[in-house]
DNA sequence: AATGAAAACCGAACGGGATATGGTTTCCGA
DNA sequence: TCGGAAACCATATCCCGTTCGGTTTTCATT
């Protein structure tokens, strides 16, 4: 049998590393966040650092799946309408400006096809406005919504909405994300 | 009497670089653009173009300055309504995808309180929240709005809707951005 | 038209960034 | 217990933006 996979010191590590990275970029911000910042925080060396990801690009991805994952298991599931899900996830992200901060930088950065996480950000993107779309569909079967929207446009308009309000309430923190994304579904749900 | 500002050749030289940094963020992608490269494309040393501009990102803010100046005597005065204004900047987007990915890059990276351009973007959005919000003040007046939508957070709304989907499209050019904007208003118009 | 001060520009160097290389040490299953 | 892979490090490399101390060019003043 082939040795493969890592060792529990390594899977703990990498743990660890996720978790700090998190913390370094929300106390010094995405611009200020170098390996060896990220390195130190661990007791580690850059290059012992770059053994558990093969570029800084990388690390940063994986902090953002691993978000994605617990996000959807928090959020996801146990919410009865993904729009539910949505604002609370809204909410939350109020309290982890640096985990929004960072994936706004990742996600913009990564529009260039060159980069490492192009896929995943382009894959993220379909399957959100996917889900959405779908979630919309029904709520107009179930006539909660006007039929004749589109809801394929609705959906990415959800989407985007989420993004930009992110950038506006970082440069101005008074924003309250929620409260426009509300807005904007009271907007499309059906009136009287 | 003293002796300031600059010689006919140095404000020449300066719209030049200006000028070509857009080209070569459309050609290479704002990642992939140095000053090395900028410098070499108006034929002048690092040290050279950076006399003209204290750091990159001065440079580049200055880019986006002349940009938003260039838009509103474009489609900022002669337009009827601004919601019209921010159609045809959108619809213009499509064709100028280095700029869009500048601006992108450039208002995220400048959350950071420290940024040199972060107070140049907090500004920026103020006025322009304000400018659209007056705008919807003003339809509401006319019979045209909703009187009951708050102005201001659907000012705002279209702001994030605008920047959001910038970001999509750049990762899915086959998005169509200002139909989305159109639908957005459709959504904000009151209808029969 | 000569002058001189500031603008325009350059070569070289600096500090810091991400990352590749070639190791040594630690782990742990066969 | 042993051997190979994982874990980890010191060092080197290359590119980045920026600084410094110049030289050359421009052009208002005289």
């Amino acid at each position: 049998m082939a040795r493969r996979g890592s060792y529990a010191k390594g899977i703990a590590k990498r743990e660890e590393i996720l978790t700090a990275a998190l913390e370094v970029i929300a106390r010094n911000g995405y611009r200020r966040t170098s390996v060896r910042e990220l390195a130190e925080a661990v007791g580690l060396s850059q290059a012992g650092l770059l053994h558990y990801f093969s570029s800084k690009e990388e690390l940063f991805q994986e902090v953002l799946r691993k978000r994605d994952e617990v996000d959807h298991d928090s959020y996801g599931v146990d919410m009865a309408r993904p729009i539910d899900g949505l604002i609370a996830v809204i909410r939350h992200n109020a309290d982890v400006p640096g985990l929004v901060q960072l994936y706004a930088q990742l996600s913009v950065e990564a529009v260039d096809p060159e980069h490492p996480s192009h896929d995943f950000f382009v894959e993220r993107y379909e399957s959100v406005r996917r889900e959405f779309g779908e979630f919309i569909r029904e709520e107009q079967r179930a006539g909660a919504i006007d039929p004749e929207l589109d809801p394929d446009l609705t959906a990415t308009l959800f989407v985007a909405a989420s993004d930009g309000l992110q950038t506006q309430w970082m440069l101005d923190p008074s924003i309250d994300m929620s409260e426009h994304i509300m807005q904007l579904w009271r907007l499309v749900a059906r009136k009287a």
